[in-house]
DNA sequence: TATTTACTGAACGGTCAAGTTAAGTATGAA
DNA sequence: TTCATACTTAACTTGACCGTTCAGTAAATA
């Protein structure tokens, strides 16, 4: 991927490479790397499959590009304040409510599902994934949960390891039917699924 | 797949049928359902492509009956005695480690890649899956509740959820890790986890 | 205008793999 | 022994798709 700017002749279109990353995203996310053929990509995003050829050496590379952006994208919508380290069950609510919003998305879905399935031929991309998303997301609950602890509404030595325990309580049947495309839970499954967690989470860890 | 039993001529070898069924498990898991070839099964069982494709009429129909044969092994190894309702820690460390053990092997990684990948293909395989792995633990571990919260160990209202919340503490960074092909955990860290993860539960479900 | 670069469309080469066919061998039942 | 069925080997057909080439068009700078 060249992103030099040339002095002469006709520029890039950005627009098009704007194109070509989310057609490439939506159909790797929907059909997997080997059964998305860069062709389709390119009637999806109305760009020439020569032109996909320019902007990337190989299918491979497409692929790591458009998973990259998708990464980006999936994980940047968690609520970084308005979370009172003095109101715990208030606070983890709106997380889970953000985590799972994110969770279920399909965007998010399609992503873990592709991630799984090219671990052994994409080892770093999986490895910057993981960094990036769900390693990244622990470490802002563990903050929270810090904040909490420093603020005395919750009794909490390991925050990290507390962190990683309450995102988990959300990858369960639900999370795993949706995974196999088993249909979504409801909007009141899910709310009582955060109360719930909510709940179990607060009477282990209450001052 | 023709399981008659005609009445002359040469009968069929069920060794033969067996090894294919292993060999083409074992190369749907590693490559995925795409990369995995019917010559290379063909070859991995000693077997010919010609003789595979009178056991099965296509690729696809292979697939599924690997799939069916990999769940009954995977999720098999659950200990149904042994667990006290008088003794819900001891109990619980069991069922924990029981979990991981299953959870971290090869197969049984494998075999969730597979199906997350496969769902839009084969939403049939993906429902039987759920039902006969997932399903199926959680209803074995909630009745393990329900036996406690009767003996008075627990203070337990909805045992299948309970069921829910605790097998999924065990779903969260590591499994993810491993699920990503970035390495497993070493049996000091599962152990912690387990104790780590038996102890929240016990506090929040203590009588 | 001349030149340089971006892009398109269509065609093509090469590879890989699904599934088939044919000709022949092995094995057991009648 | 005869014959039906299982199995193998090897070649083949078919189709998909990656990646390239080429001839031509579009859009910018000098």
């Amino acid at each position: 991927m060249n992103t030099d700017v040339p002095r002469r002749g006709r520029p890039r279109d950005p627009e098009r490479l704007k194109r070509v990353l989310e057609a490439a995203a939506q159909q790797f996310l929907e059909h997997g790397l080997e059964r998305a053929s860069v062709e389709a990509i390119a009637k999806a995003s109305g760009v020439s499959k020569v032109t996909i050829y320019s902007y990337f050496p190989t299918k491979e590379a497409l692929f790591e590009a458009a998973v990259a952006s998708c990464t980006e994208e999936v994980f940047a919508s968690i609520p970084r304040g308005a979370l009172d380290p003095r109101d715990p069950e208030n606070a983890l609510t709106l997380i889970g409510k953000a985590f799972l919003q994110l969770k279920r998305s399909d965007k998010a879905v399609g992503t873990f599902r592709l991630m799984f399935a090219v671990t052994s031929q994409h080892a770093e991309a999986c490895e910057a994934f993981y960094r990036q998303g769900p390693e990244e997301l622990i470490h802002q609950v563990a903050d929270y949960l810090r904040a909490a602890a420093s603020a005395g509404s919750l009794s909490i030595r390991n925050a990290d390891e507390a962190a990683d325990q309450f995102l988990s309580l959300f990858l369960g049947s639900a999370d795993i039917r949706v995974m196999l495309g088993l249909g979504k839970p409801k909007a009141s499954e899910d709310a009582r699924l955060i109360k719930a967690n909510v709940d179990l989470f607060l009477r282990a860890y209450a001052k």
